[in-house]
RNA sequence: GGGCGCGUAGCUCAGUGGUAGAGCACACCCUUCACACGGGUGGGGUCGUAGGUUCAAUCCCUACCGCGCCCA
């Protein structure tokens, strides 16, 4: 124990704790007989940093944590880091675009090198932001996506669902991006609404067939005029009377030549446009799904784009050579397919044109009409994806999902809150097949060979796959895996699975910490994440991955909008933890952290709970230069005096309400608890009661509540805690692994009632010397008038205080001296403080007047409701019993203050 | 178009079927022997609008207005 500086340097407190638990192996324990508490941490990319996000989702965890430790139990935060493919693969492209170089000068092994030289380099930066958040991971089992038993996992379960037929090579439409020329997920393109255009074009019916009207051509509208290079079919509803007799007929591109034929499909809205729509099936999800259902094999659809989205030459040879190389569209100021499309077709007359009228009245033609567009672009790249014909992997998500779907429904895993299964639901039953291969180099490479005809062969190593295709020569599949797929994994190959689940005897990591207690994640990774490693934990372990899934909000600037690098309103956790402290920080995203709302960064608030902070530092000066010292037992010391016994109460008090409030996942509720206790009751009322008072006695109490304190508070702010821990006395252990206070019920109603009528007195007392403009230095004489025997009792042994905190300088019994007086009311009593030539008279007046206003007004109120026969019929017997009694107090207290009203003449 | 959330004091947010709360900000006072990152006192809200249910609605129901998010 060492005497407590004036001020605290939280910089200097942290690092130096963190160190301490860190290397002494603390926050992991030996507890091998102490049941397992288990969270995963949402790994973070390994090259990146820490964002407000992560602090929010890192507290949340490390105060669950920090809380199911202390309470005894084995408690293991796994983290570790994700390979992050496209992301990571983009930064190191970047590098290199930088130098002047590019990704393709390399090979592909130089290029994973540099990689894996970038992730030497940065990927130290995030775990060690981590610790200085004072997170508690288990940094001895530090994973990585990457590390070869983890990538074991990952090839392990990319085989065995291909084996269980949950896994299929398939050639269908994918989101391409065209920046990173690979597929992406249907999750990673988010749909915007763009400026775009609805163009008209005749096409010339083939064979001189003619419409019903006697027209030679049918008028097609569509939003991408490019496209037309591939097109092989036009749409008509087949109801239209306009076109059933074209129906089966052909219909002549103009630039391909190509004979599109005409077919009937619900899709083609009669109402919108003309009612007939082109097809290309190639580069469109709806003609796509037209083309299938008009018996074209994806096989025959046609495909005019390269992986650039440059056009290529169409299997049949028909695009004119002056397309080929074009961009899809115009780009850099360059017209693309587009434009050059466009102004052929206009120049063959083929164009309808737009007509509106101006101001004028008069007749304007454009090209086209202008029309908001609903456009996909890449999440990542932000460039416009391209619908594109290839052979990918995809995994049949919908019958992985039929389990997670059940899982929440009967309970096995929680959702909280409870309103974010809906969407859960929703999601999981309308879930698409899941496309997982990626034309990367960074990541985990499928493990699929095919031979020299395109058959694949799925198996662990290649010796298996050259075992299963015999004597033909194989190749390796060149892509990748999306990183979700291996980071669906994360809740039990980080355990150790596969390998650690074939021990036999003692528990293995995985059999001892699967399933998971608790995920926490925010709720923009419900899908991408979340879901999947339900379906992938029920698949593969048999069983939930976690029991209880929270879903917290984004952080939000002050002003309430989405941080973002281009908005500039980024805030640096980093930043705020060397302003305010890592505590402080903490503390506030507990205490903003109500379920199913979003933080906003107020950073008045963080300073709030800075000064909280301080608060504490000052109290544990007040009680050491008071001779309090570390408690002895985690028992409440034997307590006679009513304000140590009341204390002792609201210290069990609080403990229940923080156990209760972390039991629902509401951490908001936990802090504010603590934060109310300590400095409300304890610093506010117990330390001002005690002063001056301090015996054997209060020292035990004060010291014991003070150690409850710094336990329930550790989970919420973890260095200063510990270091008032070793500062207050010599203890046996870290903090980190002390014992969670015991919640035993210690209702101590007598000595409640007398310190809150305590606290009444002296704030009442407060209120009518400010009122009156009593000088805060003087003190007053006080007359008690018609206190019953239990106010006396309590005068007596609260006198000492009621003099200090009230500055009363003598008490006396019965009647006041004539003359000008203040007069408190307090329950049945009057205090009287004489003031005479010393208060204005007409204040004194005019404060109880307003006080008897306000007891009259809740008297008649309460009257009123009291005399309506229905309310005492209806109303609820407690609710009717309540109303009396405080119909009773507010009466009493209205004579009482009229009496003293009168008393003044 | 479908789904979800939000609208409570100047600001940021809790909350409850039975007389509205916190932090910050504001006003006044206080260098009281832990703390001015402090102490004391106070002002401030028709709980988005309109209906309905109820003895009683800020809370439950319906509609509407405004804001945000997700999906199509």
């Amino acid at each position: 124990m060492t005497d407590l500086p004036k001020t605290f340097d939280p910089a200097d407190i942290e690092a130096r704790w963190y160190k301490h638990w860190e290397t002494n192996g603390l926050f992991r324990p030996e507890r091998p007989d102490a049941q397992p508490y288990t969270i995963v941490n949402p790994p973070p990319n390994v090259t990146g940093s820490l964002h407000i996000g992560h602090a929010l989702d890192n507290t949340l965890q490390d105060i669950m944590i920090r809380y199911e430790r202390l309470r005894g139990k084995d408690a293991l935060w796994v983290v570790g880091t994700d390979h992050a493919g496209i992301a990571t693969q983009m930064v190191v492209e970047r590098q290199m675009n930088a130098r002047g170089e590019k990704r393709t000068d390399y090979t592909r092994d130089e290029f994973i090198a540099k990689v894996w030289e970038w992730k030497q380099e940065s990927g130290g930066t995030i775990t060690g932001q981590l610790r200085r958040l004072g997170c508690s991971m288990d940094w001895s089992r530090e994973q990585f996506t990457m590390d070869p038993h983890f990538s074991k996992a990952v090839v392990k379960v990319f085989v065995e669902l291909h084996q269980r037929g949950l896994l299929y090579r398939d050639k269908r439409l994918v989101n391409w991006d065209p920046h990173f020329r690979s597929a992406i997920s249907d999750l990673e393109v988010e749909t915007k609404e763009t400026q775009g255009g609805f163009w008209r074009f005749k096409y010339p019916l083939a064979d001189g067939v003619t419409l019903a009207d006697g027209s030679d051509h049918i008028v097609v509208a569509t939003t991408r005029p490019e496209t037309m290079l591939a097109d092989i079919a036009v749409a008509v509803h087949p109801d239209d009377a306009r076109y059933q007799s074209v129906i089966g007929k052909e219909i002549l591109q103009p630039i391909t030549g190509r004979r599109l034929r005409i077919v009937g499909d619900d899709y083609a809205d009669p109402e919108l446009g003309s009612g007939a729509v082109k097809i290309t099936p190639g580069h469109d999800f709806n003609d796509f799904e037209v083309g299938k259902r008009a018996g074209i094999a994806a096989g025959a659809m046609l495909n005019m784009f390269d992986a650039d989205a440059n056009v290529v030459q169409t299997a049949d040879g028909l695009v004119p050579d002056a397309y080929l190389g074009l961009h899809r569209f115009k780009r850099d100021g360059v017209d693309g397919a587009r434009e050059a499309v466009v102004a052929e077709m206009k120049a063959l007359g083929f164009l309808v044109p737009h007509v509106t009228k101006n101001k004028e009245g008069e007749e304007v033609a454009a090209d086209f009409e202008p029309r908001v567009i609903q456009t996909p672009f890449g999440d990542r790249s932000g460039v416009v994806i391209e619908p594109w014909l290839t052979d990918q992997w995809y995994v049949d998500a919908a019958k992985l999902a039929v389990a997670p779907m059940q899982a929440v429904r009967d309970g096995r895993i929680e959702i909280v809150p409870k309103t974010w299964e809906k969407t859960f639901f929703n999601w999981m039953e309308n879930i698409q097949p899941w496309c997982v291969s990626r034309q990367l180099w960074w990541g985990h490479q499928i493990p699929a060979w095919f031979d020299e005809d395109g058959a694949s062969y799925v198996a662990e190593t290649e010796a298996e796959a050259q075992a299963m295709a015999g004597n033909r020569k194989l190749t390796r599949d060149p892509d990748v895996l999306d990183t979700w797929f291996s980071s669906a994994l994360w809740p039990f190959g980080t355990l150790g699975w596969p390998d650690g689940a074939q021990e036999k005897g003692s528990q293995s990591l995985v059999s001892r910490h699967y399933p998971n207690d608790l995920l926490i994640s925010g709720f923009d990774i419900l899908f991408f994440w979340d879901a999947r490693m339900a379906m992938q934990g029920i698949e593969f372990m048999g069983d939930v991955p976690w029991r209880k899934l929270y879903l917290h909000g984004l952080v939000r600037a002050a002003d309430g909008q989405k941080m973002s690098k281009s908005k500039g309103n980024v805030v640096d956790p980093l930043g705020l933890i060397d302003t305010y402290g890592a505590d402080a920080l903490r503390f506030f995203m507990s205490a903003m952290e109500s379920q199913g709302r979003d933080v906003k960064m107020d950073e008045k608030r963080v300073e709030g709970y800075r000064n909280f902070a301080t608060k504490l530092w000052n109290a544990a000066r007040f009680l050491q230069s008071n001779g309090v010292t570390a408690s002895t037992s985690i028992d409440a010391p034997a307590a006679t005096l009513p304000v140590n016994r009341w204390i002792i109460a609201e210290t069990v008090a609080t403990v229940q309400a923080i156990d209760t409030a972390l039991a629902d996942l509401r951490f908001d509720a936990a802090a504010n608890a603590i934060y109310h206790f300590v400095w409300d009751q304890f610093c506010d009322w117990y330390i001002e009661l005690t002063k001056g008072a301090m015996d054997d006695e209060t020292r035990a109490v004060a010291g014991w509540a003070f150690d409850q304190i710094l336990v329930m508070l550790h989970p919420f702010m973890p260095f200063i805690t510990e270091e008032l821990w070793h500062l207050t006395g010599d203890r046996a252990s870290a903090l980190i692994v002390a014992q969670w206070p015991r919640a035993l019920a210690a209702v101590d109603t007598e000595a409640q009632a007398e310190i809150d009528w305590l606290i009444r007195l002296v704030s009442a007392i407060r209120t009518g010397r400010t009122e009156l403009n009593v000088p805060p230095g003087a003190k007053l004489p006080m007359v008690v008038r018609d206190g019953s025997e239990e106010t006396h009792r309590r005068l007596d042994r609260q006198g000492a205080a009621l003099a200090r905190l009230g500055r009363i300088e003598s008490l006396t019994f019965g009647e006041p001296p004539a003359g000008g007086a203040a007069q408190i009311v307090v329950d049945e009593a009057t205090f009287i403080l004489p003031l005479e030539g010393v208060i204005d008279i007409a204040a004194e007046k005019a404060r109880l007047a307003k006080a008897l206003a306000a007891a009259e007004k809740e008297r008649d109120a309460l009257g009123g409701r009291l005399s309506n026969p229905s309310f005492v019929e209806k109303a609820k017997p407690e609710a009717v019993a309540k109303a009396r009694e405080d119909h009773a107090e507010k009466s009493a207290e209205a004579e009482r203050l009229k009496a003293a009203l009168d008393r003044l003449g």
